[in-house]
DNA sequence: CGTCACTTTGATGCTGATCAAAAATGGTGG
DNA sequence: CCACCATTTTTGATCAGCATCAAAGTGACG
């Protein structure tokens, strides 16, 4: 891995605290990967090998069940994946392929239970994150469950408004096709519902989406920040 | 504490390699609290006091959002809860009430994020614990997103046909009205899902469900080692 | 300027929620 | 033991949300 690299992934609240003598234990072991667009990186059912951590790019966690196949969550740089089934060392729950080429880190499973106890600090790290993880999915269940789709799609919009800095303007960056899944909706669906919103302030232009207006937009969306981050 | 129900929770996986120093050190400012039925125990929003294990009888978990209200899981003895906001120090995002009357161990947030940091018996086991927590999410998202509340109905009466040991008799021990909420489904639903199952072989004999041909059942429900316990 | 992929629009059907009412169940007191 | 009441469950009718299939529109790019 190269020193770029080694010193973004040192900088992650995972690594922290870490001694250098485990970070490094960690390291020797690791392999940083690139992957192109639409790779199957693990597959549902499987023994998990390998911690995972987008280091660049994005990855789409999805899981399939009687020919059905649903999203389950869409990753950004730098977040770990599979982590739950790495403790505890159980198949994978999920599915996981890149949505554009991609970095990723891979640390051996082994190696990531053993420093897991030899260091406090990244046990206390570890734990954090997967709490923090836990956290997401159940965000991701209560916005399922207690929204309809046209209201997952405003608060989507408002929220990656606020990751993109409030500029009321939001680059897609993925077609709406996986954003449409990202929702848990029908590329058909994401499009009424686009049409829905523009009673709510959205505007729709190409790959962009402007919000014109906030207030009716949130006024619409009622962003709850027991669902959303 | 009394000394029975020491002994029941020392032999939590929790705890099992937990020393005697520190087990204590969480025992000695831990409450053991009896309950009604009906009672809110903790309500999403506030930040967590206590780590919660449900000693005896069941617990709610659910969430609420602009008037609507969902149930996200029913635990019974012996679970921990609300583990993920103990150890971030945040708000709760769930409620929790008693299903029915309710011992419920509670030990302050404090001495659990305390004792994680001395003890890496407890940690490995705090981990493992969460990490449990989290996949059984996992699951519960792909039951909603990727089954049809007829199978989700036919899914939970083979697993409760499982812990009951395979009687092929199920004792509700809930009264219908919570088994639909725990299944995502409003009573009415409940109640024609049932008769669509009597072409598969399932029969609801006042508060039991009996199966009278498992094959069909299975058939019909396809359980999935990836979506239910 | 034509092709191909993506997106939108239209028509239709399934799933599950809601509201209303009937039927079944269970507990209570005469 | 039975009649009565309250609660739970079932049944029926209707409606909203979303999926599916089909077809038309749009735009990027060779």
């Amino acid at each position: 891995m190269r020193q770029a690299e080694n010193h973004l992934v040192r900088s992650l609240p995972l690594f922290a605290n870490v001694s250098e003598k485990h970070f490094d234990e960690l390291m020797s072991t690791a392999f940083l990967q690139r992957f192109p667009q639409g790779i199957t990186l693990i597959r549902e059912g499987d023994l998990p090998d390998f911690l995972h951590i987008v280091v660049e790019g994005s990855v789409e966690l999805f899981a399939s069940h009687d020919a059905h196949e649903t999203v389950l969550d869409i990753l950004k740089p730098m977040t770990t994946f599979i982590l739950a089934a790495v403790i505890r060392d159980e198949v994978y729950l999920k599915s996981a392929r890149t949505l554009s080429a991609a970095q990723i880190l891979m640390i051996p499973a082994q190696a990531v239970r053993d420093v897991f106890d030899q260091d406090p600090a990244f046990a206390r790290a570890l734990v954090n994150e997967l709490a923090a993880r836990y956290r997401c999915v159940v965000r991701a269940l209560k916005d399922e469950k207690l929204r309809n789709s046209t209201e997952r799609l405003a608060n989507w919009i408002l929220q990656e408004d606020a990751h993109q800095g409030n500029k009321h303007q939001i680059a897609l960056g993925i077609d709406k096709r996986t954003l449409a899944s990202r929702l848990g909706m029908t590329p058909e669906n994401l499009s009424r519902n686009l049409a829905q919103l523009s009673k709510h302030g959205v505007v729709n232009s190409g790959h962009d989406f402007i919000i014109e207006d906030i207030d009716a937009l949130r006024s619409f969306a009622k962003p709850n920040s027991l669902i959303d981050q």
